[in-house]
Parts: structure tokens; C-alpha cells; sequence
DNA sequence: TAGATTGTTAATCGATTAACAATC
DNA sequence: TAGATTGTTAATCGATTAACAATC
């Protein structure tokens, strides 16, 4: 039972959250929990975490609470965690190997069919058991097995072509590392920011502006 | 002039994207832009783009718009970009690595002093003319040193211990990348946390909750 | 049953949008 | 001067918090 559709932005940013930390728990084998216990290691107040979880039609229980592991498959569920989708990574340098390796690591939802890069120096690596491919084979590749989703790694300086390569091949869906904004331009299309810059000058601002 | 103190966190949260735009708009030779052209760029409204401006004194002018340069400047300085603070790098893996070379590869705010790692196999390293030291040495090189900020670029299974050494040396700055919740437990605390597995995560909701 | 805690409604707070006088 | 565009005030919208009846 899902009320769905009424999940406004800042519930579902919160989200994931709730899903890292609902896995801690049931690592510490904690099965119940309260929102009031759950707000304290969300840094939330409880009022807004049984508002947050009502809208997709409250798992709890009067008296007791929620149960963990349960709060957690359904909040994976609404996330989509289940899904496979295939994936290609654009950029196998530093970042694009540890995005790889993440992805790779344990069983995720965009499973990475292939790693495209430029540099002779890197094509042919092997990236856990996937070998980087040239990114001229690109649309030879796109053609042939229609990943769904690709993942921006290049650098700034290359994301622009490389993105009109892609949504030109009928690629809609990315996430971005680039430092290149994309989704201003292009409506029919979902993309996830990952600006490591933006998260490095909000980190300044703190510091810099901090009272003390 | 700087009437500050009421910035209210949304709108930091947009001054990386605006400085990020400036700096494009100037590299590009446009030398004056009006709220309206620059809410188009920046995917908001004109209206939130002047109330945004506003809040830190207004430096436009009626009828002409706003000057790039001294708009950039400006945000820059609000930001905290021309401050130095001396930084150092837990964790080189790929993720580390990644991130070292960015902070190294121009002239940022962070300057990055020492790097530590426990694999034997990555201390000795080089990154960018940064020596990658053993973590044993972390005390030693701190009450030295003086660093202000840590980036946290370790596996998540290291983080706790990690973030308690640290916090133990008197560092109370901090990006994080581990995926693990440090700012939950200190208020005396800055933490920029930096999680991919959250983007991932908000990605798959919206990819699998898209209307198509 | 009594105590605890939910789900939900109403009240508050804050952020975004609209409108417009000021002015370059 | 006329046109453009700001900075700011007021109106709207949305998100968070508070309160409480329902109920396990």
C-alpha cells in the first residue's frame, strides 16, 4: 500500500537517509524502533519522520513503533533498489574507478555493462572484470545493447560533447560528476548531480562563516 | 557591503551553481547579464535570483542588470574562496585520490598538507608531490602541523575510528565521504557530507518513479 | 487496563513568487 | 525621455512543527 505521488522533494532527499540508517540498525540487531529514537540518529524531529513516513501509508504501529527491517524493504522498495538497470560509465579516471568499483561492489541497481574513456593509456584496463572500452565504440555498443542510464565521470571540459553523444543515442537518464549542467537544457530528461564542487564551496561557506 | 547573517540555508545551498554560472559567463566574454537571462542558466525564477542577490546587498544596477565579474567576485568572497585552510586527506584510494587531485589542480581554499593511508602498498606514493604517509604517523603530523580540515575519503567501515582520532586532535572541519553520519553525534562540529550512495539512491527513485 | 506511540489535522513558520515603485 | 531592470514589499505557497484522538 502505497499513497505515492504526494512525496515532495525534500521527503524523498531525506530518504535516503532513512535507508542507510535503517540498515545500521538491523546490523545492530535492532528490530523495533520509535520515531522519537529515530529522529535522534536523523538529526530530524519525530513530528517530521512520522509525517515523512505517513505519506506512503504509515508502517508503524500505535504503541510500539515500526518495525526496522520492515521500514526498511519498503522504503528500498518506494527508492527502487530493486530494479536493474544497465548502465555505462563515461571517464575511467580516478573518479570514474571509484564510482565503478561502488557500483560493482555489491549488488545495485544500475549494473554497469560497460566503461568508456579516450585515453590510450586506459582503454583496454580492466576495471572488475569490465574492460574500458574506446569511447569511438560507443555508439556501436549504445546500438547494440540500449543501456538506459550512464554515469558522467569525464572531465568538465569533455561532459558537454559527451552528453549530446549520449541523449543523442537516446540516453535519458544520468548521473553527473561533471561539473556540467546539463538538465538545464533538456526537459525530457532525469539527472542527478553529484558536484563535488559545489559541495567543496558549501563546505568553505560553513567554515568561513562560522560563529565562533 | 554585506548585509549576511539572514542567508538562509536554500540559498547557499545555489551559491555554488551561481558562482559556477558566473564563471562560465565570463570565460564566454559576457560581461552583464540581466536576473532574467541568468534565471534561464540557472533553472529558477528572476524573482528568487534578485530576493537570493538581495540578501547580501544588491549589487546590480536598475535597467542594466548585473556585472558578471563583480557578481562572481562577490559570491566568491561570501563563499570563502580566497581563504587558505590547511587540509588533510584520509583514505587514498581511487575516491581519495580523485579527490586530492582536485583540490591540488588549481588554486583552491583547501591546500592540502598530508595525506594518510594504512595499505602499505599505497604509503610511499606519490599524489601530486604529496608523499602518501602511514596513518600511525596522523597525532604526530597534527600537533605539528595544525591542520583545520580533514576530507574523509576512507571506507566506510573505518570511518567511526577515523572521525574519533581526528575529532580527538582538535579537528572540527570536515568532508565527508564515507557514507557514515559523523555530525549526528557533536554540534561543535562542520561536516560537508558528501554522499554518493545517496545520489545513487535518489537516482533510482527517480528513475523508477518518473511519469512515462 | 494504563502507557506508549502512531497517523493525521491544524497552526506555524519559512521560502518562493508576484507585483511595482524606484531609478539607471 | 522612454525602456529596462533592479530591490523590496506583500501575497502565496509549501514544509515543518505541534497537538491530540485513535489504538496497539
Amino acid at each position: 500500500m502505497n499513497k505515492q505521488g504526494n512525496i515532495s522533494m525534500p521527503v524523498i532527499r531525506r530518504l535516503p537517509k532513512y535507508y542507510r540508517t535503517l540498515s545500521e540498525l538491523l546490523q545492530n540487531d535492532i528490530t523495533r524502533i520509535s520515531s522519537k529514537e529515530l529522529s535522534i540518529r536523523l538529526g530530524l524531529t519525530a513530528s517530521q519522520i512520522r509525517q515523512d513516513l505517513s505519506c506512503f501509508g504509515g508502517f508503524g504501529q500505535q504503541g510500539y513503533g515500526y518495525k526496522v527491517s520492515q521500514l526498511k524493504q519498503e522504503i528500498g522498495n518506494i527508492l527502487g533498489m530493486n530494479f536493474k538497470y544497465k548502465t555505462i560509465l563515461l571517464g575511467a579516471g580516478n573518479l570514474g574507478k571509484a564510482v565503478a568499483m561502488y557500483m560493482l561492489s555489491k549488488d545495485r541497481s544500475l549494473s554497469i555493462c560497460g566503461i568508456f574513456d579516450k585515453d590510450p593509456n586506459i582503454i583496454g584496463k580492466d576495471i572488475n572484470n569490465i574492460t574500458v572500452s574506446n569511447i569511438d565504440e560507443l555508439e556501436n555498443f549504445c546500438n547494440i545493447n540500449k543501456p538506459e542510464v550512464a554515469i558522467i565521470c569525464v572531465p568538465k571540459s569533455n561532459a558537454a560533447p559527451t552528453f549530446d553523444r549520449l541523449y543523442a543515442l537516446g540516453i535519458k537518464n544520468y548521473w553527473n560528476f561533471s561539473n556540467y549542467d546539463f538538465n538545464v537544457m533538456h526537459d525530457d530528461v532525469i539527472v542527478e548531480n553529484t558536484h563535488i564542487s559545489d559541495s567543496f564551496m558549501t563546505l568553505c561557506y560553513l567554515i568561513s562563516n562560522q560563529k565562533n
